[in-house]
RNA sequence: UCCGGCGUCGUCUAAUGGCAGGACAGCGGAUUUUGGUUCCGCUUAUUGGGGUUCGAAUCCCUACGCCGGAACCA
C-alpha cells in the first residue's frame, strides 16, 4: 500500500555553481554578498529549460543565507520584445514558486547610464563610430580562420567620435548609417573581441521606452554593466556565452565596480522528444501547429501548467537533473516520472470511461438502483469518499474488452468474469455487433452476491475494471496528449524539427465520468483510476466539462504487448 | 584549418588522489479490488594510449570524439 506522505522536496544535488558561490562566501569575496539574476528577454514564453535556470538562480538564495536573486528583463532589442511576454514571464516564475521580492529590473531602465559609459569609453579612445555598411563590418571581422581587418574609420579622433555618437543618439542619421564599436583587437582569435558593436541605430518602438531612443545597446555591452549596476555577484548563463566571457570582463575592466560580477556558464537543458528553442516554439504558435503558447503539448511553463503539471513536480525534476557543463539530453521519462510521483501523492481517485462501451446486465432488474461506497483516496480511507450509482446499463472502456483475448489478458472477454471496481463481479455472456461487425454492446450478467466486489464463495478474478452507470454518468470532452514530436531528437535528421512533428499528438474523445465529477472546478487535478492523471481545462463550461490528460499511468501490460 | 568548452552505466548525475554511488529507464519477484502504488532484487559506466604516484575517473602529456562560436540577436 502507498504510504507516501505529501510530496517532499528532494535533496538538491551538489553542483559546481553552488560550489563557486560557497567558496566565494567562505573567502569573503564581495564582502560575502551573493546576488544572482534571471535575465529573460521578453520575446516569448518561458519553458522547462528556463525553469532549470530559475531553479538554479533563485534556488541559490535558499541554499546561501542572505543571497538574493533579481528578475531582470533583457530588453535591448525592441524589434522582438512585447509587454505580453513581460507579464507572462512574471506569472510563470511566480507559479513555479519563486519570488524576486520586488527586485524587478529592466535593462531598458539603464539606457541612460549605459549611454554615459559609451560616451566615457569614446572619450577615452576605447570606442569609435564606424560608418561602414553591415556587410563591410562583417567582412572586416574575418572568420574562424582569418584575422579581422581594421576599419578605415577606426582612427577617428575622440572628439569626432563623440560628436558622431551624440548625433546618432539625436537621430541625425538613418538606421544602419553608423554603429559604435569597442576598440579592442581585430586580430583576436576570439571573434567576440574583434571590435564588437556596442550600439546600433534602430528606429523601433520599445515596449517600455517608447520612441525615446533610436540607438539601442547590444547584449555584450549592456549585460555585464546591467549586472554591475544591480550588484550582481554571480552572473549565471548558458554555455554558448563562454566565448563572450573575455568581452564581458573587458567591458567591466573599463569601469570600476564593487562588487564586480563574475560570469559562470552551465549547460542548458535539452529534453528528448522536445523542442526547446524559443524560435521554434514561436513557429509552432505562429503556424498554428498548436493552439497557443499555453497549448498543453508545449514545453512552456504555461503549457505544462495547463496540461496539469505541478510546480512541485517541475522543481523536483530540476533538482534531480543537476547542473553541469556537459551538454546532454535528459530523457523526458525523468520529467514524466517526477510528474507521476507528485500527482500520485496528491490526486484523488475517480472513475471515468474514455471510450465507452455499453454493458447491459441482463439479470439486473430494470427498476433496481444500487450505489456503492468508494473512497477518494483508497490508501487513506479517512479522507472521505462518495457513492457510485449503479444500474442495469453501464459503460466500460472499449480497451477493457477483447473478443479474442491475447495471452495474459485479465480483462473482459466472452465467457469470462471480471470485477467492476467497488461494485460487483460481471460475466460476459454475449457480444452484440453492428452490420459492420463492430462490437456495440456487451450482454452480461452480474453476481448479486458480490456486492462491493468480493463474491460470497471467495472465487478470484484477475481483472478489475473501472466503469460508470450510463444513466448517472456525466459527459466530458477529454483531450489526450501525446509527444509533440515522434523522434527522440527532433530535427536531427532533416535539420528541421517541424519534419518530425507527431501528427497524432492530440486526440479528443467523448468520455463518460462518474457523476461526482460534474462539478469539478477548473484546474482541479485527479486520477482516473487505471487510466491516468487529468485536470480540468479552462475551456470547461457548466455541464460541459473538458479534461486534459496530464499523463497516463505507467502501463506494464501495454509495454509488454507486441506493437 | 582557428578559438573556447566537454568526455563516468542506455540516459542524467555523484566522487575533488583512497571501496566508482544515486536517480530514471530496463529486467525479475512480493503485495495489491488501479496490469497503478509500495517493497525487494538484478543487469550496466570512468573515450584510447602513455606518464606521475604506494594508490588516478580525478594530476600531466598525447590521440580521438562531441558541442559551441564567423547578427547592427540574446
Amino acid at each position: 500500500m502507498n504510504k507516501t506522505p505529501p510530496t517532499a522536496e528532494p535533496e538538491k544535488l551538489p553542483n559546481f555553481v553552488l560550489e563557486i558561490v560557497e567558496r566565494d562566501v567562505a573567502t569573503g569575496k564581495n564582502d560575502g554578498k551573493v546576488m544572482t539574476r534571471f535575465p529573460p528577454e521578453p520575446n516569448g514564453y518561458l519553458h522547462i529549460g528556463h525553469a532549470k535556470s530559475i531553479c538554479l538562480n533563485f534556488g541559490l538564495t535558499q541554499a546561501v543565507p542572505g543571497a538574493v536573486c533579481n528578475l531582470r528583463f533583457d530588453d535591448t532589442n525592441p524589434s522582438v520584445e512585447e509587454d505580453e511576454y513581460v507579464r507572462a514571464i512574471q506569472e510563470d516564475i511566480r507559479w513555479l514558486g519563486f519570488d524576486w521580492n520586488g527586485r524587478l529590473y529592466f535593462a531598458s531602465d539603464y539606457f541612460e547610464k549605459l549611454y554615459a559609459i559609451a560616451e566615457k569609453l569614446t572619450l577615452e579612445g576605447k570606442a569609435y563610430v564606424d560608418s561602414q555598411s553591415l556587410e563591410e563590418i562583417r567582412e572586416g571581422r574575418g572568420s574562424f580562420y582569418k584575422p579581422g581587418r581594421v576599419s578605415p574609420f577606426r582612427d577617428r579622433s575622440a572628439a569626432e567620435n563623440l560628436d558622431l555618437l551624440r548625433r546618432m543618439r539625436a537621430g541625425e542619421f538613418p538606421d544602419g548609417a553608423h554603429v559604435l564599436r569597442a576598440k579592442i583587437d581585430m586580430e583576436s582569435p576570439n571573434q567576440n573581441m574583434r571590435d564588437p558593436v556596442m550600439y546600433r541605430i534602430k528606429r523601433e518602438h520599445h515596449h517600455r521606452t517608447g520612441d525615446a531612443w533610436c540607438i539601442y545597446p547590444m547584449y555584450d555591452f549592456a549585460h555585464g554593466y546591467s549586472d554591475a549596476f544591480e550588484g550582481v555577484t554571480h552572473s549565471v548563463c548558458s554555455l554558448e556565452f563562454e566565448n563572450h566571457r573575455p568581452l564581458y570582463d573587458w567591458f567591466l575592466d573599463q569601469v570600476p565596480f564593487h562588487p564586480r560580477p563574475q560570469q559562470i556558464e552551465f549547460a542548458r537543458l535539452n529534453l528528448t522528444y522536445t523542442e526547446l528553442s524559443k524560435r521554434k516554439l514561436r513557429q509552432l504558435v505562429e503556424n498554428k501547429v498548436v493552439a497557443g503558447w499555453d497549448d498543453p503539448r508545449m514545453p512552456t511553463l504555461a503549457g505544462l501548467r495547463r496540461r496539469g503539471f505541478t510546480p512541485e513536480a517541475i522543481r523536483a525534476f530540476c533538482d534531480r537533473i543537476g547542473v553541469s557543463k556537459r551538454n546532454s539530453f535528459v530523457d523526458v521519462s525523468l520529467l514524466e516520472h517526477a510528474v507521476r510521483e507528485d500527482l500520485n501523492a496528491r490526486c484523488r481517485r475517480a472513475m471515468g470511461v474514455l471510450r465507452p462501451l455499453r454493458v447491459v446486465l441482463e439479470n439486473y432488474p430494470e427498476d433496481q438502483a444500487d450505489a456503492f461506497e468508494a473512497p477518494w483516496f483508497p490508501e487513506d480511507v479517512s479522507r472521505g469518499g462518495r457513492r457510485l450509482p449503479f444500474g442495469r446499463v453501464l459503460f466500460i472502456d472499449r480497451e477493457d474488452f477483447a473478443e479474442t483475448p491475447p495471452k495474459g489478458w485479465f480483462r473482459l472477454s466472452p465467457g469470462t468474469e471480471v470485477r467492476l471496481r467497488y461494485a460487483c463481479l460481471i460475466k460476459c455472456e454475449r457480444v452484440i455487433k453492428d452490420t459492420l461487425g463492430q462490437v456495440v454492446e456487451l450482454r452480461c450478467t452480474w453476481d448479486p452476491e458480490s456486492r462491493g466486489g468480493n463474491p460470497k464463495d471467495g472465487r478470484k478474478v484477475k481483472g478489475t475494471l473501472h466503469w460508470v452507470s450510463e444513466k448517472h454518468s456525466t459527459a466530458a470532452e477529454v483531450r489526450l496528449y501525446d509527444r509533440l514530436y515522434k523522434t527522440e531528437h527532433p530535427g536531427e535528421e532533416s535539420g528541421d524539427s517541424m519534419a518530425d512533428l507527431n501528427g497524432a499528438s492530440l486526440e479528443t474523445v467523448s468520455a463518460r465520468l462518474e457523476p461526482a465529477l460534474a462539478s469539478a472546478p477548473v484546474g482541479d487535478r485527479l486520477q482516473l483510476e487505471r487510466v491516468g492523471y487529468f485536470c480540468v481545462d479552462p475551456d470547461s463550461r457548466q455541464g460541459a466539462l473538458v479534461l486534459n490528460r496530464t499523463i497516463g499511468l505507467k502501463d506494464s501490460w501495454a509495454a509488454k504487448q507486441p506493437k
